[in-house]
DNA sequence: CTTGGCACTCGATGGTGCCGAGTGCCAGAT
DNA sequence: ATCTGGCACTCGGCACCATCGAGTGCCAAG
């Protein structure tokens, strides 16, 4: 069963690669690993992983190197999250304490991801989507019109003007406005997004006709907020580790900076890992659907206050990447990030 | 009065640099250049010129480059921004036209900018120092806590949340609130946000002595929201530009990279722009006091809604760059997005 | 003050040869 | 059947070298 073997070699040549960034060629592997055989045996293995296409030999005369089928059977079946240490895990958490509201949080997840794995960091923004209302406001201006306020529990605002047909800035709107927003927030408040859209459908039928158009004007409005998701950001840090990495990148890193740039493409990439809570996804090179990625991984997985997983987060970074490490380190980071958007 | 000459010299030295991104040396300049002059004479002209430090020789054997203050003189008294045509300008009107909300805006106009300038558009969001206050609101929150929301005429909102020590979720509560809130905002409404802190300062004297707690909570929270810069945000466009551009860095762009990540000193240097009007700034080099920026020249402007020149917008390229035509480019932007924003 | 001429400098370019890591293959050992 | 040592071969990388030419500074003459 020399299968085994040569998985253990595989392994071996990732790891070597990772470290030294240089193919790395079957004496080399003996000095660094004692696998109990001979150069030759190695190679005569090599020859095999070679062509089941896990590896590939620049060129002629020159050591091994992994292909994206290599580092993901590496991925999947060659090696476990490397745990961080207790010293690690206490400074992340130290370091995310102290942040002073949403954005600050956002910012320095990203910055600590981002010098932690010395990649790059991507982050989504809590989305609205899978989170809940915490409360509904209305503000009554001039010129007839009233604006709509409606208040995320992940901390974000969200705003609309609506026209509406009477002025509402005087003593009999104003209680009228009282009674919808009572009504509006015993609805809506504490549900998720979707759910609350849901609920508000039938509101207006609950006032007198004369104050009907009002409603469907302010749940319109509401549901539109609910709804869309254009508020979705997503923020970067450590692009200039792309520089450092540089060399890993057959052509220049100028495509993975447009691709980074696409930040409507990014978040379809955060979004669009599986939904298996508390798992790191990982995409390799030409796995990922983006022409500009094609020489990059992403690791990332999700994140969020309390059980819903809200957003994603992770990083971009060449294939040859140190994957137990830096998936120990997002999944670390989503971990404590969580956390502290719970409280 | 040979000094005119030698100012055409210089001149005629920074266009070809710019264009070829080779040294000039002094038979290049008469090809491309009918100074009526031989190549002796400009060899002496340069000679001097190297003396008086703006243009400076990187071996023995090359053709001179501009130093710093080469380029500074050239911005200064050698150039005249060079206007558009009819055509861009109509371009940059119709891309910016269909932006549907704020934060298109800000992307649509940092992307075109980098677009035409082929470098990296920095652009401050509409800041809330220079905008003025359109409404506050007071929302209670159970616990005895209550959110004060302040919604500024850019379209951004901030919230802050303070503990009180009553609970304000009931009737009497409500009526309290009310009168502070008309209060307030009859004090502050259509402020600029400097002058609405201000005038609010006296507002709690206004009340009845067992509010006054109550209301010098909430004006607290809304001088620091009014105060704060912190929602200041800075987007980035075109980061890629910065490869094509590499040659021109002398280490790497790394630290490049590394300085536009830091999004609070973007601010400081996009703010700290002299405030005349229409004038477009030009830090060039060793100008910038940030050291990552070095090697890079900064071509920046004022945009806003209206008169208020309310934030910066700007590029980051090499200091071999057209200036002429990047200043046009930047000015024009600021123009039109300015124009979009008036609405 | 300008100009043509001249000797000199120095980076860039391209060719050459060597070195060594690494390979594939094969015959013999286990 | 599998592993091992040996051997011939490949080929990129590096150092060395010679050449080339754009460009300079300087000087003496116009």
């Amino acid at each position: 069963m020399s299968d085994e073997r040569r998985l253990q070699i595989l392994r071996a040549i990732v790891q070597d690669y990772v470290a030294t960034s240089e193919p790395v060629g079957s004496k080399a592997l003996l000095e660094r690993h004692r696998l109990g055989v001979s150069a030759a045996t190695v190679r005569n293995d090599m020859a095999v992983l070679e062509e089941q296409g896990l590896i590939h030999a620049p060129h002629t005369s020159a050591g091994r190197v992994p292909t994206d089928a290599g580092y993901r059977l590496f991925v999947d079946r060659l090696s476990a999250i490397k745990p961080l240490s207790r010293a690690e895990k206490t400074a992340i958490q130290q370091f995310l304490e102290c942040a002073v509201d949403l954005d600050d949080v956002v910012d320095r997840t990203a910055r600590l991801l981002s010098s932690i794995t010395h990649q790059v960091a991507v982050m989504q923004y809590p989305s609205l989507t899978r989170s809940s209302v915490r409360h509904v406001e209305l503000v009554p201006m001039p010129g007839q019109r009233l604006m709509v306020v409606l208040i995320v529990n992940s901390g974000r605002v969200e705003q609309r003007v609506v026209e509406v047909e009477r002025d509402l800035t005087d003593e009999a709107g104003g209680e009228t406005l009282s009674l919808i927003r009572t009504r509006l927030n015993a609805q809506a408040a504490d549900q998720r997004l979707v759910d609350a859209a849901a609920a508000l459908r039938s509101l207006p039928t609950q006032f007198e006709p004369a104050d009907r158009a009002l409603v469907r004007a302010v749940v319109g409005a509401l549901q539109d907020a609910l709804v869309e998701e254009r508020e979705e950001r997503v923020v970067l840090a450590g692009t200039a580790n792309l520089v450092r990495a540089g060399t890993d990148f057959p052509t220049s890193i100028g495509p993975v900076l447009e691709a980074l740039e696409e930040h409507v493409v990014l978040l379809r990439l955060l979004s669009s890992v599986e939904v298996d809570d508390a798992a790191v996804a990982v995409r390799i090179g030409q796995e990922n659907p983006v022409a500009g990625l094609h020489a990059t991984s992403m690791v990332s997985t999700r994140y969020g206050a309390g059980n819903d997983l809200v957003a994603g987060l992770g990083v971009v970074g060449p294939t040859r990447m140190d994957y137990p490490t830096t998936m120990a380190a997002v999944r670390a980071v989503a971990t404590y990030v969580s956390r502290i958007l719970a409280e």
